[in-house]
DNA sequence: GATGAATGAGTATTCATTCAT
DNA sequence: CATGAATGAATACTCATTCAT
């Protein structure tokens, strides 16, 4: 019941899309549902987006996630392993966007976006680091493995890793990490850092 | 006559669902839609399954998958490796069965179906396997890691994971699954199984 | 309230839109309209027809108008004359087909039609008369006067054509048509053939 | 300078109105439409004109058409093909705007004014010509071609008409007027007046 | 038992219009 | 006075599902 301030309207409207997106998908979400989680009007969203494809885009474009590259290279993995195991993703309903997002995986544009995402954010970071033969393989499997541990927790739930913090994975992240770079890394975040990863914007 | 007419069309309604909600989920698919490949009026779908949703339970419950836990233990990984990576999947789009259904993970029911999937052929037969203290963490790691090949083999599509064959992933298998199970496992399958594994269409 | 009848649902449906499309032009009739005017539901439309514009050009393709080419060549123009005149053209709203056709002229395709029913139905089989130099202009000049003389019976309403007879038109047909044509033209059609002529199918 | 800015927005509404009316006819013509073409928010219509009714009216009530009853009579029917034939009615996009109005002829108020305009500046005048026994019929037959020619040539735009200035209907022009009104008429309009015919934008 | 006509609630989107700032 | 945020009814069209024949 917000009235007459175009940007909180817009905001609100964003935010509630994010939400429901994440949480049913791209199809399951009718642009009324959003509307009326926002307290305004349907017609609304055409007015600011255009349509329920380009809400959808400004929804999921804005990448809330922590930069991965800030710290030092030993914890990447680790900065990684937190940021899906210790962040609450409040605002994509608790799960990792990355793995919210797969639920509109149908349509190609939101394949798209993750493709992106996963290259943008996790391979190429990775590849950089790993030493040896076929680095972008490794690096890929280790990407793999980030998303499958999302996954896991979130949306399949298994008891040990739903529960897990990262603190828990930290021995087996860095002996895995270590073994696929081919160069020692660190299961754990340095304590002085630590703290500004989990603040969300 | 009558009655193999009768299965037939359900099996062709159960194929071609299967094949529908695998590609575009549950709800961008249409029971017009499956109708409409299978070549028969939609009405039957109701006859025959009751609903939508009984046909994407009935269409998705049958696990089409190889049976994992034949063969020699040190091969399991390898085996589920192979199963994801050499397996076309043509049934389901060319997608692991898995990964298909995470498109239709916003129903609680898929959820339930991947959750028990993922536990029983994964999670409980490298529990098994496991040594040592947390068991149970380690094979969820292991099999998030399964997963996530999976989805960036077929969803992300990154370069070097989608022309990868199984053994090429084989050394980087067998060090990590040794590693996290905590006894050593081999990255390969042995040739004289592996006639079994892909002769299902 | 009719039911379970497919043809006779689908031509209840073709008159209904006949009508309004007739009466209030493309833009102005609504689907429903024509579905609450046939008492059925408007799905059925999107059924049967396509959609709104295929059941509009379903609706106004067929051209129930009387052969104009059947009876003696020196008539024609009075046929063209009492078919725009004498017959009441109910089911287009009381408007000759072309003139109502008008009101959707924003639609290129509406235009596409009226421009062939024009140029078949008049411009062509005058053509074919008319003797000398510019028959062309000569024939369209006279199948111009043929539409305005539909226009302002119906749409204008000009009080003289509004309740003229073909019979009172004659002598002016006559000699217009014969100083167009080049040609002695009759004014009338003759009795004996005149009674096929108004019934409409 | 508020007061000509005022005035200047008004008369742009009026002219983009005019012309969207007359190219797509009032319901396919939005209140949106004709305030992008204008520059100006689409409320301003509102306040300025009330509704898009009235708007309509407004844009259409002033009928921009040249004086038809100055000079000489026996010329009055060649000024009247002349305004159609030779007049290129940009402000109308392109066509007459009796026959542009006609597109909004669902609607009683355009009925009504097309109505006026006819009889005002068509019928009248030629019925006072008319000598005889039905001048009010041959009045009505003379208009009727007049607004016929002008349907042929804009919207239906026949081949032969569509090319045609009024200088090549001069003599089927001059015989048929002279026929129906039964008064020697001319076909052409004499040079010495011609020119004030074009000089309006 | 099977065909397909019917239904009603749902979809995204656009409209003319109002009202607060 | 003017901008533009808000509104609610309407648009064409699709959906899963039922029911008569």
């Amino acid at each position: 019941m917000q009235k007459r301030d175009r940007e909180a309207t817009r905001t609100r409207l964003l935010e509630a899309a994010r939400l429901r997106f994440a949480r049913e998908g791209y199809d399951a979400t009718s642009v009324r549902d959003i509307a009326r989680d926002s307290g305004v009007d349907a017609t609304l969203i055409f007015r600011y987006f255009g349509s329920k494809k380009q809400l959808f885009d400004q929804a999921t474009a804005t990448a809330h996630s922590p930069d991965l590259l800030e710290g030092p290279q030993e914890e990447l993995v680790a900065r990684m392993v937190a940021t899906i195991v210790d962040h609450d993703w409040t605002e994509y309903g608790g799960e990792h966007p990355l793995v919210a997002m797969l639920r509109s995986s149908a349509h190609e544009d939101a394949r798209q976006r993750i493709r992106q995402e996963v290259c943008d954010t996790y391979v190429i970071a990775l590849r950089d680091l790993a030493k040896g033969q076929d680095a972008e393989l490794r690096a890929e499997l280790l990407s793999a493995w980030m998303v499958g541990i999302g996954i896991l927790r979130s949306v399949v739930a298994t008891p040990a890793l739903a529960e897990a913090r990262a603190a828990d994975l930290a021995p087996h992240i860095a002996s895995v990490a270590t073994d696929l770079l081919g160069r020692p890394m660190s299961g754990t975040v340095d304590q002085s850092r630590s703290e500004g990863e989990s603040d969300q914007t």
